[in-house]
DNA sequence: AGCACGCCGACT
DNA sequence: GTCGGCGTGCTC
């Protein structure tokens, strides 16, 4: 008798046994799809192992089978289980992650595949390109790798950077590139041309590490210190570090790139684990002052002005030469908070308790968590007095300030990845000008800076610098940032364009306080829709878990999430620290199993962001 | 996850 | 008495 191990896409650790028919003896495989009953439903499921034993007694038939040709290949499912056991979830969590949505729900695919010859590994140090003008690296690699008849997968940061690639790259190399996002209708179509081609070029966001190509020869992360490759959703998994497993199964070449050099990659080039090109800029680097905002406010108190004066000068002349200005404050709308001023009370979103952000040009309060609105109240809703204040400072305020000071100055806020560059001479952004081409500023401000450098957040000085150092791209004359810390590393470096003085220092903080790279952070969440409960069975779990003694993880804090309320769900969570995720997530699949609280939802987050 | 089973409190 | 709330545990 033939009996098959399959795994479903649900949060269940291990595999279950079903018979396989006498008529599907020969046809089933490893990485098939099947149709089971599980718990009396019919569910897709994936066979990860065949054999001639089984301990279960009331064994169920294989309703059905889906692939003859397995939906699956051997290297994705290897792959797929390195994830699961990286990310603490389950091997079919894993598997459907890596599916386009309709083969997940079971649907067939035109089954012919590239079964030719298969190329053998060539597994090279990863090496990171750093540079603007890096695209040329790419089209070198990619082909390369195609000579070879070889895949080549290039990750962008956004569908509208893998859409203008893909044209580059048709344009220059005049060759077939085959792109495809989740969630769209022709999904499903490019995954199976892909499949059947021995070797092809494909571009993409995040998902696309799992694009279905065979004889993969080569992996590009452009942006490779951009957030968006880490997922949000469950399995909270981080392209790169598939990219990694995925490069080291398949033997395939790994290329990271930015416009800058991340902390990641530095440290990994110190430790002789990355090769390093360096393509120069085609811009200047610009020079970069830093405003010391105390001694400012020391010598300056009465002017409560938003610029100091050397910047506001700066903008003037800037203004009177017919330059472009950029004004950058990472914070949309008016102002940060608005409170009474009668009774103290501020006002906060009901669903998520943080400070709502009035937005001048709707007249309405906005939570910037969720998609909360309301108009702004004429008087304070718990005292009933007619103040209502202000603080902080956002992308509006600075529009209007700007106004003021400089009544002739044509102005435009861009803090929607939407808005298109008008012709004004004045532009207040957030990082949503980023994603603007060829920028090139006359003068370039930095305003309220200090929000980011002072987050509760040990990344934070990584980020702020990063921002910075991506800024420094967008001018080849000057910079003007205003802080109360300037005398901050960070600053330091980017004024000398010294990148490395900075990751020397933040590696040395790093490893003082055992924080990543040199160890793995997990973040358990707890969730649920009741404060009282959330509390308790976070606060029992982290006795629970403190009590067991081990060495694959270790404790740190309990705390409410941030944002500790978001769309009806109370958060906690449990910081802790491991130096390997995999000890850490087969540790926590055991213990979390035995802990079980009713209305509360725990997740796992491996290297959280 | 999602569903069934079972144990207590409130109520026609 | 029994209806239904939610806590617990299992799914081949």
């Amino acid at each position: 008798m033939l009996y098959a191990k399959v795994v479903l896409g649900l949060p269940v650790d291990g595999s279950f046994d079903y018979q396989v028919a006498q008529e599907l003896e020969n046809k089933v495989s490893v990485g098939a799809r099947v149709w089971v009953n599980f718990r009396n439903k019919k569910e897709v499921a994936y066979v990860v192992g065949l054999g001639n034993k089984t301990s279960i007694k009331k064994i169920k038939n294989i309703l059905a089978l889906i692939d003859e040709v397995p939906v699956l290949s051997e290297q994705m499912l290897l792959l797929t289980k390195r994830l699961a056991e990286y990310y603490c979830c389950s091997w079919g969590e894993a598997i459907e992650t890596a599916l386009p949505e309709e083969l997940r729900k079971g649907k067939k695919w035109g089954q012919i595949y590239f079964s030719g010859p298969k190329a053998g590994k060539i597994n090279l140090t990863p090496f990171f390109v750093q540079g603007q003008e890096r695209f040329g690296v790419y089209l070198r690699e990619i082909k390369e790798a195609l000579s070879f008849k070889r895949s080549a997968v290039l990750l962008f940061s956004d569908i509208p950077e893998a859409t203008r690639a893909k044209e580059l790259i048709e344009d220059n190399l005049g060759i077939q590139v085959f792109i495809a996002f989740r969630k769209q209708q022709k999904e499903q179509a490019v995954w199976e041309e892909i499949r059947q081609k021995q070797f092809c070029l494909v571009v993409g966001t995040r998902s696309n590490i799992f694009s279905p190509v065979n004889n993969l020869g080569l992996i590009i992360i452009d942006q490779e210190n951009d957030q968006v490759y880490k997922q949000e959703q469950v399995p909270h998994y981080h392209a790169r570090q598939v990219a990694l497993m995925r490069a080291e199964i398949e033997g395939a070449k790994l290329i990271f790139a930015g416009s800058s050099l991340s902390l990641e990659c530095f440290y990994l080039a110190q430790k002789n684990k990355v090769e390093y090109e360096f393509i120069p800029p085609k811009l200047a680097y610009p020079e970069v002052k830093v405003i010391d905002l105390r001694r400012l406010a020391y010598a300056d108190r009465k002017s409560k002005s938003i610029f100091s004066k050397f910047l506001a000068d700066a903008i003037y002349t800037a203004l009177n030469e017919k330059g472009k200005v950029l004004l950058f404050i990472n914070r949309k709308g008016f102002a940060t908070s608005a409170s009474c001023h009668n009774c103290g009370l501020a006002l906060k979103c009901p669903r998520c308790n943080i400070n709502l952000v009035f937005h001048f040009d709707e007249n309405k309060l906005k939570c910037h968590h969720c998609n909360f609105k309301m108009e702004m109240p004429g008087i304070c809703p718990s005292c009933k007095a007619g103040y209502i204040k202000y603080s902080g400072l956002g992308t509006e305020k600075v529009e209007s300030e700007l106004a003021r000071i400089f009544p002739q100055a044509r102005i435009q806020i861009i803090d929607d990845i939407k808005c298109g560059l008008s012709n004004a001479d004045i532009f207040v952004s957030t990082s949503a000008v980023m994603k603007h081409q060829n920028l090139n500023f006359d003068l370039i401000g930095v305003l309220a800076i200090d929000n980011s450098l002072n987050r509760l957040d040990f990344r934070s000085s990584e980020k702020t610098f990063a921002l910075l150092m991506n800024l420094t791209n967008f001018t080849s004359k000057k910079i003007i940032i205003q802080s109360a810390n300037s005398n901050h590393y960070c600053f330091r470096a980017l004024i000398k364009n010294e990148p490395k003085l900075f990751f020397r220092e933040e590696l040395a903080e790093r490893k003082q306080l055992n924080f990543p790279p040199f160890k793995h952070l997990i973040l358990l969440k707890i969730r649920g829709p009741s404060l009282d409960k959330v509390k308790k069975s976070s606060q029992d779990l982290f006795e629970r878990l403190s009590k067991i003694k081990t060495s694959s993880i270790k404790l740190l804090s309990l705390n409410c999430g941030q944002p500790a309320k978001l769309r009806g769900n109370f958060y906690y969570q449990i910081l802790m620290r491991s130096s390997s995720p995999e000890k850490a997530s087969s540790f926590l699949k055991l213990h979390l199993k035995e802990y079980h609280f009713s209305g509360i939802i725990t997740t796992v987050d491996v290297d959280p962001v």
